[in-house]
RNA sequence: GCCAUGGUAGCUCAACAUCGCAGAGCGACCCGUUGAAAACGGGGAGGUCGCAGGUUCGAAUCCUGUCCGUGGCA
């Protein structure tokens, strides 16, 4: 008997995920919660291949559209985001279906990462000034024990380092009896195939248009804008650029991100990788008893 | 047909004058990943230097011929 059923569907984008959650969703009390870096911006909607109003009315949806495209979102936020709307899926004896593409944002919430603090924006406004050299050597007099397990060439994990060495940072390494994990085995021509298409019929829906406004909206510089399309999609919105130039970047892109994507959860040897939905349909009703 | 120009990694191009270990970016492949993660970083692979001769200790580089493509003139 499963107390706090959690059920995550991983794979690569385009993968098929939305189908799939949805469908096993509708059939098992289930609501969906998106963990994806980008579906979390308001007003990326096209772009993300962010689930639709009519999908969304079909089954609940949680952490979409909840910072806009100036702000930021972090990692430890998006967990605590999702732990509150676990609780709230649980309490109302429904099952929660986590789904995405973001490695990091679903292995925080299923082998209940605990993140060291946050970043004090002080402190790293004042790291960003050292080189990277200035950094190992600071942590080398701090928390030379801390050098070991950071990579030297990147500067971002210097830094981030450099703010929480000695700071308590854990994890479950075992997965809860209460989840189940399934991955959406794939074979990289389709998904390719199926990148091609789906670019296509974003430009159909107006994705120029809304790379323009979030553009003129929030600057041309905003976080938001460096998700794969919108990056390759701000040159055209500005008209230097051609529209088939623009989709053969995003594509690529798009492909970048697939393998990057396998490679983290290749690894992961809890994953159920499944092939079809009636495999997928049979794991989870045998899961849920 | 003549003149000019180009042919080097899958793609775009360096290296050539003054011979001396054939390079970069992108792509493809692999990997890492604890508060930016669609972010950020690391790695190896990949070459008959169009082809055939010649000069030279040594040729992508100089010489001759030849094939291909690009522009111009006819």
């Amino acid at each position: 008997m499963v107390n706090h059923p959690l059920i995550a569907i991983v794979g690569p984008t385009a993968s098929g995920k939305t189908d799939l959650a949805l469908d096993l969703a509708g059939k098992f009390n289930g609501e969906i919660i998106c963990a994806d870096s980008r579906t979390i911006y308001k007003g990326m909607d096209i772009g993300t291949a962010k689930p639709t109003k009519a999908e969304q009315a079909r089954v609940p949806h949680h952490l979409l559209d909840v910072v806009e495209p100036g702000e930021k979102l972090s990692v430890g936020e998006f967990r605590r985001l999702a732990e509150v709307a676990m609780t709230d899926i649980w309490q109302r004896g429904k099952v929660a279906f986590l789904v995405g593409g973001s490695g990091l944002y679903i292995d925080s919430v299923i082998y209940e990462y605990e993140f060291p603090a946050a970043a004090d924006p002080v402190l790293r406004a004042e790291l960003e000034t050292l080189t990277n050299a200035e950094l190992i050597e600071r942590l080398k007099q701090d928390y030379p024990e801390a050098l070991e397990n950071v990579d030297q060439h990147n500067r971002r994990r210097l830094i981030r380092a450099n703010e929480t060495a000695g700071l308590p940072r854990s994890k479950r390494t075992v997965l809860g009896d209460d989840t189940l994990v399934l991955g959406m085995a794939v074979n990289k021509e389709m998904i390719h195939q199926r990148i091609e298409k789906r670019i296509e019929k974003m430009l159909e829906r107006g994705f120029i248009d809304e790379v323009r406004r979030i553009g003129t909206t929030y600057g041309w510089d905003s976080e938001a804008l460096t998700a794969i399309g919108y990056r390759a999609f701000k040159d055209v919105a500005l008209g230097t650029k051609t529209v088939e130039d623009g989709a053969a970047d995003f594509a690529r892109g798009d492909r970048l991100l697939v393998k990057k994507q396998l490679t983290w959860f290749k690894r992961n040897p809890d994953i159920r990788w499944v092939e079809t939905a009636y495999e997928a349909d049979r794991l989870v009703r045998e899961f849920l008893g």
